[in-house]
RNA sequence: GGGCGGAUAGCUCAGGUGGGAGAGCGGCGGCCUUACAAGCCGUAGGUCACAGGUUCGAGCCCUGUUCCGCCUACCA
């Protein structure tokens, strides 16, 4: 049905009565649905898939906005689009947030034992796990959520076990013993990246290692005084002189009563502490390697729960690590070992879940060995199969895939993807395997029993692009849409995400993930500090949602997505571009108030300057639009429509049109005005829609002729006749000078203190005729706009006494003031116009006084300077000449 | 330790390939003008961090300095 006659708008918008709605009717009607086969380009993005366990912040409405822009302006574009959204399982997050629960039931997982917990959580999932999606949709995203997809679910699951499995059998995935960094509350080991360095204030005890026989023994220093009792070798450097004497020797280990020996290692940096190292294999990752080299052996001291074991020795057994390293400390003072205790700031590494130290403990995992993937992802990069935007990100990106280390991807928890590996308890063989092995194909033993751990959730993340499209079965879905056109991401998971699904992507489907990768700035605080719920600076989406609209959040991020920078947020800026949406939707009010049915195309026969001016503005900004979103820059898109919607929709065009709408100045402009109007509404509505989506919709709703969703339209720059919509550098031309004579109008009001209601009669004095017959012809949109009794024109000639003066160009123009001019003011009015015209005038003559410049400056440049210096000069003279004027008259008063 | 980014109006920020700086908010003055006071009209604010250099010409290019961020690193 076409709509006739609508309704009448709200004064306000109000978004509470409208986001809702509109969503329910794009989910009903099926709008984010993409066809698997069409004969349209295909254009897709894969979410990056939030925790289960999360809860709406500003990045991810950063992040979704971003994407939606993309994706519905695609759509409007007549692309088939795909965004594939889904959730992660979040392994350690979700186990932390069940174990939690449980404790408040007095219970424990170990109590309630490995099945029940995992069904547990599987029931935490089912009830709490859609939270986060419903709030990607109060955000406005247009997800194909029929095809939500999760890393645990059987499909994506399948994927994860096939990977494993190939990699395994291509000697990428390995298991060993290495030190590990592991976090003794989750109880599991950490990839590198899960840790996050910080600096903080610790000491540096000096320790005495007496020698076995009689001489002085080596003073070594350490930050971690409780794990000298795992201590299996002092290293010095094999040039230091000052240890030469030590050389073959042996120590006892202070608090204990082992001897370990003293060796020499080039890795010593001799100019450290004391030059002499403590070797600890079992605790740091250095002295594990060192300890490999010189076949020391490993004693470990702290056990996974973060209490000393066994081996610490009988008086430090179960105490915690940081209560052990007091008593060590005392103990050594009291043994007259502990030669001094200095401050010291050191880097320490915590677990990036719960910011628990992280302590490195050898143990044995599964590891990738991802330097030939990398290779292969940094490739990609390199030939630009892949793009980076912003390209500064590049170099990171190469970087970290340059110093790239094996990545330990088993986790000792229980929710996440078993391992698919098997141990014979008969002969103890290692079987991994797709299938569940049913004997063991050595000896043929039933034993079997599966690695106990699970897979680094950002494991599964890795495969999202294909898995999530039903990889390892060659789909329909991922002849379509892989590689993926796009991945919007923050930068804060580039490593633990990107560059994964890179290495993935290339080695499983031989081409990459995505063309391009969009990498985001973060949201911070309005002083610029990272939003967290420590520090009390969150500001809740949904809060802004319900205050402001949906849309007003939306815009606001748009219009501050500069990329490359990040983004502080403050509830003032939302209000600002809530207020836009509220400027929208009352032109719109306006419009819709004279336009109540569909009118024809456009006759420009009848039409007016303001109206040609507009189209040729429209054309203009709608390409400018659409080439900024198609590189990206969201807040460039954004401020275009912005400033146009409001500056010039609004101001200027509306306010012209008026007396037109209002039927004043007859039948033909009345037409033209309303189809004007009605098109540059219609089009604007196309344009905001990717970035206020609900707004968009509902007004479009309302607008007559249109029929069906917004999401349905055909861009402005596809549409059928937007290439016959004038392109009118005439008209714009006309019109700014127009828009100067009613600013210098508007301005002598102002200064003058005339009040706004007091009309006004103005003389217009020039030799032009082109500006005689445009003054002539729009004396009427002059005198509108400028709130004029009347206007005259005249050659230039002697200017009428009483009156205020404003230079346009050519143009002299006069105001009479009624009553008594005041000519102090007057005076100083065109005094002020007159010195910043000196200034430009300065500055122009030392360009055209210099000749360097007349003889190296492009001729181009030197016109322009020559003609802008004769324009600022005439205008100043003829300011003078009234400005004198105004002197001796208001000398004979 | 290495790398990257930033410093522009009171505040927050824009300023493709160098030709004399813009917006929003805030300030000030005036308006309830029949779409909007979440508004309208007018207006004031800047040696573009500092010091050099290249150039006829630098916010933009080069060098150095200072002050902030961020990433990264195994110096005990």
């Amino acid at each position: 049905m076409v709509n006739e006659s609508k309704k009448t708008m709200k004064k306000g918008y109000a978004p509470e009565e409208v986001e809702a709605k509109w969503y329910a009717y794009w989910e009903q009607n099926k709008l984010f649905a993409a066809s698997e086969q069409s004969g349209q380009k295909p254009f897709s993005i894969v979410i990056p898939p939030p925790n289960v366990t999360g809860v709406l912040h500003m990045g991810h409405s950063l992040n979704i906005t971003l994407q939606d822009i993309l994706c519905r302006y695609r759509r409007l574009r007549g692309d088939n689009v795909l965004w594939m959204p889904g959730t992660d399982h979040a392994g350690i997050a979700t186990q932390n947030v069940v174990e939690k629960n449980l404790a408040l039931q007095d219970t424990s997982r170990h109590q309630i034992g490995r099945r029940k917990f995992v069904e547990a959580v599987w029931d935490w999932r089912r009830k709490y796990g859609d939270a986060i999606i419903n709030q990607l949709k109060s955000l406005g995203a247009s997800c194909d959520w029929d095809r939500e997809r999760f890393t645990m679910d059987e499909g994506l699951s399948r994927a994860v076990r096939k990977v494993f499995v190939e990699l395994y059998e291509a000697g990428l995935i390995y298991r060993g013993n290495y030190i590990i960094n592991w976090c003794p509350r989750c109880q599991t080991a950490l990839a590198e990246l899960e840790v996050e360095h910080e600096e903080e204030n610790g000491h540096i005890y000096y320790v005495h290692y007496p020698l076995t026989e009689a001489g002085d023994g080596p003073i070594v220093a350490t930050t971690r005084p409780e794990t000298m009792l795992g201590d299996t070798a002092v290293a010095v450097h094999p040039e230091d002189d000052r240890f030469r004497h030590l050389h073959g020797r042996s120590v006892v280990l202070p608090l204990t009563e082992r001897e370990i020996p003293v060796i020499t290692d080039s890795y010593v940096d001799i100019s450290f502490g004391t030059g002499a190292l403590k070797i600890t294999p079992a605790h740091d990752p250095n002295d594990f390697e060192i300890g490999k080299i010189h076949e020391l052996p490993s004693v470990r001291v702290i056990g996974e729960d973060g209490c000393m074991t066994e081996a610490a020795g009988e008086k430090y057994r179960g105490l915690d690590r940081f209560e052990c390293r007091r008593v060590v400390v005392q103990d050594l003072k009291d043994n007259g070992l502990l030669q001094k205790i200095e401050d010291y700031r050191h880097s320490v590494g915590h677990c990036y879940r719960c910011q628990t130290l992280v302590e490195p403990n050898l143990s044995k995992q599964w590891f990738v060995k991802t330097r030939p993937l990398a290779e292969q992802a940094v490739k990609a990069v390199e030939n630009s199969e892949t793009k980076i935007v912003p390209e500064k990100w590049r170099n990171d990106y190469f970087k970290w895939m340059e110093d790239i280390r094996d990545w330990c991807i088993s986790r000792q928890i229980w929710w996440g993807h078993p391992i698919p590996a098997w141990t014979c308890a008969d002969c103890g063989k290692l079987i991994v395997s797709f299938e569940d092995p049913k004997t063991c194909p050595a000896c043929g033993s039933g034993q079997l029993e599966q690695d106990p751990d699970v897979l680094d959730t950002w494991f599964s993340s890795a495969l999202w692009p294909f898995s999530t499209m039903g990889w390892p079965d060659q789909t329909r879905l991922l002849e379509t849409f892989y590689p993926t056109s796009v991945l919007v991401t923050g930068f804060d998971i580039l490593f633990f995400w990107v560059a994964r699904m890179m290495m993935m992507g290339c080695h499983f489907m031989d081409e990459v993930p995505f063309r391009d990768v969009y990498v985001h700035a973060l949201v911070r605080d309005e002083n610029g500090k990272k939003m967290s719920k420590s520090s009390g600076n969150v500001i809740d989406p949904m809060v802004i949602i319900e205050k402001y609209g949906t849309d007003a959040l939306r815009f606001t991020l748009s219009a501050f997505a500069a990329q490359g920078r990040d983004i502080k947020l403050s509830e003032k800026r939302i209000e600002g571009y809530r207020n836009f949406i509220n400027k929208l939707w009352n032109a719109a009010r306006l419009t819709l108030m004279h336009v109540t049915q569909a009118p024809g195309g456009i006759d420009l026969s009848t039409s007016g300057l303001a109206d040609r001016w507009m189209l040729s503005r429209l054309k203009t900004v709608a390409n400018r639009v659409a080439e900024a979103i198609d590189g990206y820059h969201f807040n460039i898109a954004a401020n275009e429509i912005y400033q146009f919607v409001w500056h010039e929709f609004c101001d200027w065009y509306l306010e012209a049109a008026k007396p037109a709408l209002y039927g004043k100045w007859g039948e033909g402009r009345q037409q033209a005005a309303l189809k004007v109007s009605w098109r540059v509404l219609h089009d604007t509505l196309i344009l905001l829609h990717p970035f206020i989506p609900f707004v968009t919709e509902e007004i479009w709703h309302l607008l007559p002729g249109t029929e069906g969703s917004i999401m349905k339209a055909v861009y402005p720059s596809d549409a059928a006749g937007f290439d016959q919509l004038p392109n009118d550098p005439a008209a714009e031309a006309d019109m700014a000078l127009l828009m100067e004579v009613i600013n210098g109008i508007r301005n002598i009001r102002g200064e003058m203190n005339i009040p706004p209601a007091s009309n006004l009669d103005a003389l217009v004095q020039t030799d032009s005729a082109r500006h005689q017959s445009l003054i002539k012809n729009n004396k009427a949109l002059v005198s509108n706009l400028a709130r004029l009794d009347s206007l005259s024109i005249e050659p230039a000639g002697e200017k009428p006494k009483a009156t205020a003066t404003a230079i346009v160009d050519d143009l002299v123009i006069s105001v009479y003031l009624k009553g008594v001019i005041d000519f102090a003011r007057e005076t100083q009015r065109l005094e002020k116009e007159i010195a910043k015209l000196d200034k430009e005038i300065q500055a122009l003559l030392k360009k055209l006084e210099n000749d360097d410049f007349l003889s190296k400056a492009p001729a181009d440049v030197i016109e322009k300077a020559r003609s802008q210096y004769d324009e600022y000069v005439e205008k100043q003279e003829k300011l003078v000449n009234n400005l004198d004027k105004i002197k001796s008259i208001s000398e004979y008063q």
